[in-house]
DNA sequence: CCAAAAGTGTTGAAGTTACACCCATGC
DNA sequence: GCATGGGTGTAACTTCAACACTTTTGG
């Protein structure tokens, strides 16, 4: 893979990968998109997910990552399958078909996507627009209305599987820096599930599994009481799980 | 999509729909696996999933549909994605790439599949061995030790997706002919999670739901007490699920 | 009358839900 | 001293796990 150099013509025009990156600012859940810069005349310059063609010897999650980091200079972080995509009409929008005219050298092909979502600390990179993406911006999930090609579907195939998932797995930890407190993994959980959790009963649920270290510090500068840190105990959790264990319930 | 005469220049080169079609003969899961038929030297003749290249124009889920017909004779089943498989070195056994050169124009394209589940009632058709296919046979999930390309890969994952969703949804019905015993589902239970279930708080928990309908008609014939017969209640499951209730438990 | 599977209830333990007040900090 | 979110316990209820015997049929 590396110090390949590999040319657009290695591009197999018939396949792709889109990635649905969800970050979380501790109060909402975000996409980041990227804004392909149309100036369109009566198209809507429509937001898309973070994606491209795949090189032709290239593995599926490979590629994902290699789209990601090309995009948006994302890299090392949680990727998730959630389907192949690959309707006929997925480009049947006509800024889709004007865009893919100036980026695609068969931009008539029809292709099949692979699509991922991913989990990142939200804080732990600045989004950087590459490529053919203008701009990568995190977009909250709730205003999300509209997307290019099929990547509405996408996103909400994505969603639902994060739920599913996060059920089995604790993978919110993702989301989350290194050290957070239990009102930001509670108010992380409601996100994600979209309704309340009872806050007492979410503490005792999560502490009860004992995959959370306390690191006796506490928040500083926060103008009320201020709260414990913890961290992801990974070593705990692999105990937990060793025997098959995956009632994270909610 | 009817009526359609399809050439095989209309194939897509690069990308494939797989099947793997669960059955139940009310003592083990079974797999239906395609025999090439191959007569070769050293290499083994390994049985495949059953699959094969997408129309150009064709749609993922349909060729699913298509392919399964094709090669099987089956049609009309439950069909579930299990996702994209493309890992670059999916054809590295020498009978695989000995039999693509036999059966398809661009034997050396690579290719990225979509493979599918299916869940599907062991005793409504015979399967029937079309096309490449030599033959199609039903073969005990337990026995499977090795198949052709990453079909073993994509039933291990599809098994996995399959434990998770009939922990969601009760999809179990699939597999069981319309008029069935407590006895027979709580079996499948076992199968598909692999492991034994009481039989007393199996039977209160799925009454409890409330999704079965007693036909108050037993079976005939058997040498022992006969069981009462029931069929899965459409209609109390839509009430059921409508308020998101997916607690199927086990 | 024997073999085979069907069918049935109870108990103790664990988990779930709902709910309200005091605490520590910054300003 | 006030606003803000942090942190805690209990009681009623539901669910879960474990367990053994009687019933009905065919042969």
């Amino acid at each position: 893979m590396v110090g390949n150099t590999r040319k657009k013509t290695d591009l197999n025009p018939n396949n792709s990968v889109d990635c649905v990156i969800f970050g979380f600012d501790f109060e909402q859940i975000k996409v980041l998109l990227i804004d392909r810069g149309q100036n369109l005349g009566n198209s809507k310059n429509l937001r898309a997910l973070p994606g491209n063609l795949i090189y032709e010897e290239e593995d599926l999650d490979e590629a994902a990552y290699r789209v990601l980091e090309e995009l948006t200079g994302i890299k090392d972080i949680y990727l998730e399958q959630v389907g192949a995509f690959g309707n006929p009409n997925r480009v049947n929008k006509e800024s889709d078909r004007e865009w893919l005219k100036s980026i695609r050298d068969e931009p008539n092909a029809r292709v099949i996507t692979a699509a991922y979502y991913s989990l990142v600390k939200i804080d732990d990179f600045v989004p950087r627009a590459h490529s053919f993406a203008k701009k990568a911006e995190w977009i909250p999930l709730s205003e999300i209305e509209e997307l290019a090609f099929d990547h509405f579907e996408i996103l909400q195939v994505a969603k639902e599987k994060l739920k599913q998932k996060i059920k089995i797995q604790p993978i919110g930890f993702n989301l989350l820096p290194e050290k957070f407190t239990l009102s930001q993994l509670h108010k992380l959980y409601e996100c994600i599930f979209e309704k309340p959790l009872d806050k007492r009963n979410f503490r005792r649920k999560i502490q009860k599994l004992n995959i959370l270290t306390n690191l006796k510090e506490k928040q500083r500068g926060v103008p009320h009481k201020p709260s414990q840190l913890y961290k992801f105990n990974e070593e705990n959790y692999q105990l937990l799980t060793q025997n098959g264990y995956d009632n994270f319930g909610f």
